[in-house]
DNA sequence: GAGATAAGTGGATGCTGTCCACATTGGAGT
DNA sequence: ACTCCAATGTGGACAGCATCCACTTATCTC
């Protein structure tokens, strides 16, 4: 009866633990994968990683700070999952086509995200005051770009390939933004909660057209 | 040296307090107001009642029940904000002018409310599975309706009037709502904060043209 | 090697939601 | 008019939470 506990217990024997900052960090993203932003609770991340609570404070001012960390790196995976699926993007025919497709790419990824991770979703960006920064440097992806600064890129795209006129450029990310994480919301926590995947998908096409018609 | 309390006490000398559900619900309405979802906390709406924090139990299950009737209550206050931006329009043109305007009124007045009352704004649509019943009889306004059946009789008239396509109809609700509620979230907690409120009403503008042209 | 200093511990405080047993009282039924 | 009951409010307790302060321990620097 010595399996008391639940897990895994590390126990380390070491009173230095290390790493301890980042071990916060990623029990803050499981923490936060399964339970959203207010499941990222102090006392169990640092259970999680064999500390007792105090020590926390040796790396983050408070909880909102560690919070604050754990979001930006929710917000690099979402800048992940973008980049994925732009470069699962199958060889388009022309330039334009190309532009379309990377376009329409980043809406997609966004939207996915929101429903694979919708605990970590929700934690990137749910938080007050923290959306802000999502144009810190932490909260890029692998090409070092953040979420918007893909979105702007796309939309660069398409009026470089003459998609989108030059004059409707301005202000266009909060536009495409708007509509998408409108339907990201809808999905995880609104009326549109449980949709099948593939419905959930048609519904995200649905939204990225009304977006291209009306942008 | 006697009025140590902040406000005031009404220091009830009767044991039954009379009407205690509602007085809880309308401190719950207060705190959401100025501190959001997570200020309605269960022991400082009972102490603005004047009353001992078990007797909410009286009356709700626990904390999460008392939230979800002020959230329902929030989410009357946006019906009723729509509907007084609707019944503030001037008489238009034509009836496809006035259907238009109906329409536009819908998705102003849920923008203003946002800007207007952010903290009952996030009460209303910012509570994990509130926006499932946000058909609900106690989250209409004085017409009687919700602001999801608001929007959707401000779309039955753009397809009576000829503007919208039959079949362009289904599910149009969650377009336009995905767009007004992304931006709404944008105003609020996003990059869009602080905008001025003549700019954030052209914002607002602007997105209801994009959906206008893309729905 | 000595001492500064970063990192982790232990204990305490005041919040919170919720449970249980108890007190009060208004009204229903006689 | 009297009695009893069920509804309503109280009091005390508990566990979990974030955070503060004083203390210990190990590592890095000179």
């Amino acid at each position: 009866m010595a399996a008391t506990e639940s897990g895994k217990k590390p126990k380390r024997d070491t009173y230095r633990h290390g790493d301890l900052r980042n071990a916060l960090i990623r029990a803050g993203l499981e923490l936060a994968r399964t339970g959203g932003p207010e499941a990222v609770v102090l006392r169990a991340v640092t259970r999680e990683a064999g500390v007792v609570p105090n020590a926390a404070y040796r790396h983050f001012a408070d909880r909102a700070a560690l919070l604050h960390v754990v979001s930006q790196a929710a917000i690099a995976q979402v800048a992940r999952t973008m980049e994925a699926e732009q470069a699962a993007l199958p060889p388009a025919a022309d330039t334009t086509a190309a532009a379309r497709a990377r376009f329409r790419a980043v809406g997609t990824g966004y939207l996915r995200f929101a429903q694979e991770e919708p605990g970590l979703f929700r934690t990137a960006f749910h938080v007050p005051g923290d959306m802000t920064h999502a144009a810190d440097d932490d909260a890029a992806g692998s090409s070092g770009k953040t979420p918007f600064e893909l979105l702007g890129a796309a939309l660069d795209g398409l009026v470089e390939t003459g998609i989108l006129p030059e004059d409707r450029r301005p202000g266009a990310e909060f536009l495409a933004w708007s509509a998408v994480h409108g339907l990201a919301v809808l999905l995880i926590d609104g009326p549109l909660r449980g949709l099948h995947p593939a419905q959930a998908h048609d519904a995200g096409q649905h939204v990225i057209d009304m977006i291209e018609r009306g942008i």
